[in-house]
This record gives C-alpha cells, structure tokens and sequence, in this order.
DNA sequence: TTAAGTGCAAAAGCTTTGCGGGTAG
DNA sequence: CTACCCGCAAAGCTTTTGCACTTAA
C-alpha cells in the first residue's frame, strides 16, 4: 500500500476513535500501520512479530484485542481462510454463502445467477479452477436486531 | 441429504479406500455417514459429539483424522470460515481470492467481471449484503506439480 | 481526573503427534 | 500376515479472560 493512502487509513482511524470515545494509543496507530504493510492476509501471530519488532515487549494480547478493534471499526477486514478452520461441509455441489461479519454466521445460499459466472482467466498465477464459491457479506437477522437496539440507546 | 445419495457416497468412498490400498473400518463409514447428515458447516467438534452418540467411546483423534481423510479423498470439502485462526485483510475495496484446495493457498485475485455481479434478493434470510467475494478454488502452481510427480510415479 | 487500554498470567479451546496395540484385506 | 488404522496421553498452538496498573484526552 502506497504511503499517502497508509496515512490516509491511519488519520480516518484516529478520527473515528475520537468520535467514539476512544483511546488512539501508540499501540494501536503501530498495529494499523503493520498491518497496512503486510499482505497476504497475515495471521494474528503474523502481525504480532511483525509489531514485535517495532514495539519491543508489547504483549500478544493487546495485538488480538486491537486487531478485533480494527475490524469492528471496519479499517481491516477478516479474510474467510480456509486454513485449520475446522468447518466441514458435506455439500460438494456448487452453492454459495452469506457470511455476518458480525457473529461469522455462515448460512448456505442458492442464487441461479451466481451458478452461471463465467470463470475468469487464472492462467497468469498458472492456477487451476475446478469451482468457485460466492460469499455474500453483510449482517445476519440477528445481528441486526443487536444493533438496532444498540443505536437506539 | 436423501438416503440413496449418501449410500451412493458411501460406496464411493468404499471404492477410493480400496483402489488405494486404504482401510474401509467402522469408525470411517460411521463419520462419513454421521457428516452426510449434518448441516450448517458443522465443526469438528460438533461431529464428535454426533458420532461419539453412535459409536460411544471413539476418539476424538480419530474424528480429526478421518474428516482430514474425507477431504483429501473428495467426499466433502473444508468450508472457508472465517473462524478460528484469523487471518485478516487490509484490502476493504472489493477483490476476490483464489484459493488452493491441497495446501490453503490464499491469493489475492482481480477481476472486473467478478466486481460486477448482481448481488442477488436475500430477504428470505433476512440478511443484509454489504459486499462480497468470490473464491476460484483450484490447484495452484505449487501443488499442480507436486501432483504431477506422484502421478508419474 | 477518569474511563479506556495495556500487560501479565493463567485458562480455555482446538488440533496434532508419537506410540503401542488392534484389525481389515 | 502385515500395512494401515485406532485409542490414549501428552504436547502444541491460538485465542480469551480477569485483574491491577497505566495513560490519552
């Protein structure tokens, strides 16, 4: 990520700590801009060494608590990996999912529409499709009525 | 699932165990069974708990072992859930992911076909969509040639 | 000043590994 | 018979929790 949009992300993410309320510490503005700098979709033990280097002796758990932070705030995204997820699914015909990013509530979803994509060219990273899954984020019904009641508060 | 389909799965994986010189033992067919099943994207730990009702005293070792062993063999797959070991993303604006179905590879994937697509009526779930993300799965590079040695063996 | 955040330590939850004995083919 | 698989126990890894101390605003 280029650096003028890294400060950008950072300045929005002080911005939206004042607003709420909330403390913009060192240790949250080194976690954000780490993270910024990684990809490949960096675990939590990732970002910590990374943030480790930089911040001797800071401790694993604020690296966890703040990274939920950066996702409830919506400046990061949790990306749906499929490594040690331990979720199995019997189905393997093509369907897709809604995802809540809010409970992670994974619900099974069919849309003739999105059966018919047309794949695109891979070729490029020389990888091979055999099939492709949508996932459709946003909030589940419960999450919903959470919110609801939290905004009218 | 109706119960021809998943005596057609069982007999398949009959078959898979055989050709390759595996074992069709108890404990196998009463997990494959007890998964096909199953809904939502069950856990490993919920499908102990299923299992062990039908076959008091199995190991939950054994659970993980054989649902790791359903996969390779293709009779279910894993569910990309964003669950435990997080992994997570600082790219909000919409991407897609190929995605490696022998070693988890996660690529990050652009497409503006893929960005352009119709997100479809989801009132029935109740379910507000924000955005989403398709997963090409496939082979990647790496794991492409790792099988094309094995084979010529 | 004071509510929010951090560090520490411990617990909790999930998964893997090594090994001796058991069993399908 | 024997290679493969199971159960057990222990370790390993990731994440969460409770609490006292610190700090941003």
């Amino acid at each position: 990520m280029d650096a003028s949009s890294k400060e950008e992300r950072i300045r929005d993410f002080k911005r939206i700590c004042r607003e709420r309320g909330e403390r913009f510490t060192v240790q949250r503005r080194i976690i954000l801009e780490t993270v910024l700098g990684l990809d490949n979709h960096p675990s939590a033990d990732r970002i910590y060494d990374a943030v480790e280097s930089r911040l001797p002796g800071i401790a694993r758990t604020t690296v966890y608590r703040t990274l939920e932070h950066l996702v409830r705030t919506g400046i990061i995204t949790k990306a749906c990996h499929p490594g040690r997820v331990a979720r199995y699914d019997p189905r393997t015909e093509i369907h897709h999912h809604l995802v809540c990013l809010d409970c992670n509530e994974f619900i099974d979803f069919e849309d003739d529409g999105l059966n018919q994509l047309r794949i695109p060219d891979t070729s490029a990273f020389n990888f091979d499709v055999s099939d492709y899954r949508v996932q459709l984020r946003g909030l589940c019904q419960h999450c919903k009525k959470t919110r609801e009641k939290e905004d009218s508060k």
